[in-house]
DNA sequence: AAACCACCCAACCGCCTGCGT
DNA sequence: CACGCAGGCGGTTGGGTGGTT
């Protein structure tokens, strides 16, 4: 089918919105709210598309914005979801209170993508042929690592020296806790869902097993998906029960 | 002071999905 | 079932801004 154009552009204006289209759409969403986007600006008066609007109102001028730079916690949030979630930024958004998508998108690819893309670079990169639908770096587990003080002991150390950039791991042997693994995306959306009843179907069918180099038995492998389990929002007893 | 450069971020674009008809 | 519309999403862009030479 032929899709039709996303807007008449014929006579609406794009760019950077002025303080007086702001102030308009604020009062008329205020007023009327916005059940449907399409017709809002044409009741408003503005000469503004709807997704325009939509977008202006959704990144902008929403009252539950939370202006202002990062901080420490929420890019370790950012960062520690991306792993779990990938590039999908509304889900992260939906767990930052008063960010938007757009906003943690565009900090994710100034930010926080450099600062693991160093983290992640190392002399003999034997992972650039590896695909993955989403990259998770593992935690390490502290049976299986404990002989080395150098590895991190917990994700959230492991992030929070990526976010400060004090972070020299490259110098040691990360394939013993790094490792590549690609998952169904039902698993995230289930372990995701508020519904306790739903069991995210997590499946060792889905490990690339080629590139995983995680945990020396199976005990590792468990605390690992384990861990990933919780992270996601799965409840103990449903990770029993799918294993 | 001017030119250049790199970075940031608001906004746009096109695709996908859900829903009503 | 097919179609069309509206909303939502992620990728990308380009103007603005601040830093450097």
């Amino acid at each position: 089918m032929v899709r039709a154009p996303c807007c008449d552009k014929m006579g609406l204006k794009k760019g950077p919105w002025t303080h007086e289209e702001d102030q308009i759409l604020i009062s008329y969403i205020q007023k009327h709210g916005h059940e449907n986007w399409r017709a809002l600006p044409k009741q408003a008066g503005l000469l503004r598309c709807g997704k325009s609007c939509r977008l202006r109102w959704i990144n902008y001028l929403r009252p539950d914005i939370k202006r202002g730079s990062f901080s420490l916690e929420e890019e370790e949030t950012i960062i520690q979801l991306h792993e779990m979630l990938g590039n999908r930024w509304s889900a992260i958004a939906a767990k930052l209170p008063g960010r938007t998508d757009n906003e943690i998108k565009n900090v994710w690819h100034t930010h926080l993508k450099k600062r693991l893309k160093q983290y992640q670079t190392k002399p003999d990169n034997t992972k650039k042929n590896l695909k993955s639908k989403t990259k998770i770096k593992s935690e390490p587990s502290t049976t299986s690592h404990s002989e080395s003080d150098e590895v991190p002991s917990s994700s959230s150390e492991v992030v929070s020296s990526i976010i400060d950039g004090s972070d020299h791991r490259e110098d040691n042997n990360m394939d013993t806790w790094e490792c590549l693994v690609e998952i169904d995306e039902s698993f995230w959306s289930d372990a995701l869902s508020s519904d306790e009843s739903q069991v995210p179907s997590l499946s060792t069918d889905n490990i690339m097993e080629p590139n995983y180099t995680f945990g020396e038995n199976l005990d590792d492998s468990m605390e690992f998906w384990y861990d990933l389990f919780i992270k996601a929002g799965g409840s103990e007893q449903g990770f029993i029960t799918q294993f």
